[in-house]
DNA sequence: TTTATATATTGCAATATTACGATAAAAGAA
DNA sequence: TTCTTTTATCGTAATATTGCAATATATAAA
């Protein structure tokens, strides 16, 4: 055995685990302060930030892709990348229960 | 190689990212929504409520904890767990930092 | 066309995660 | 003490992730 049993949970909380996963290493959470932090899309000199190898940058960005929480546009021969406000809605709104769900608690008993 | 570079990244981005590692599993989301949803701590009936063998359940909880997202208080023979609400306060104040960056942004590239 | 630049993909080694059976540890009940 | 219950840990197999060199692809420039 060893791989995820992701069939034996519904599809809303497969849905947050990809989103946390992929925020879940310390290139991606650079990433995306990056993105932030420039105000529009730059294209690969994230590559030039990472301490990180090409390939590897590449990679980490597809996986934020893939999640939903950037999003690429060829620019000639560069790619221009940005923030999918759309991925951090999901994530967002998640973290927004928590915080009712927790003003709502009676006990603390921990 | 093959392991992850931690030490080229801030204690903050690591830090994130730990704590975002720690729900990237449809296991652990579905605990915090447990532990939500019963709104007091619970013990191992989590097992119950999982598709998942005790030690599994286990682990799972035990990563939350690391992750500092849960708490566990000793209860006779149980053991009671319940949300730790400071580690997701950290999370959030990173999801409420990307808002009002993307409240700021002036460009809409892609 | 050839050359240069930017990014993606492939292939593979190193490491980490996931899952669970077996077993241990801890505490109350008999 | 022994038995039962609850949870944790160990050991290990299956799988997934991370990282990079080599290579491929695509576009622009010369």
């Amino acid at each position: 055995m060893g791989a995820t049993k992701s069939d034996q949970f519904t599809k809303e909380q497969n849905d947050l685990a990809s989103l946390a996963k992929a925020l879940g290493h310390p290139a991606r959470i650079a990433i995306i302060e990056y993105l932030l932090k420039v105000d529009s899309c730059i294209c690969g000199d994230i590559v030039g930030v990472l301490p990180l190898a090409q390939p590897t940058v590449s990679q980490h960005l597809k996986e934020l892709k893939n999640a939903g929480l950037i999003k690429g546009n060829i620019e000639g021969t560069a790619i221009c990348y940005c923030i999918d406000e759309e991925g951090f809605e999901k994530i967002k709104s998640f973290f927004d229960h928590v915080t009712v769900s927790l003003s709502k608690k009676k006990f603390d008993c921990c």
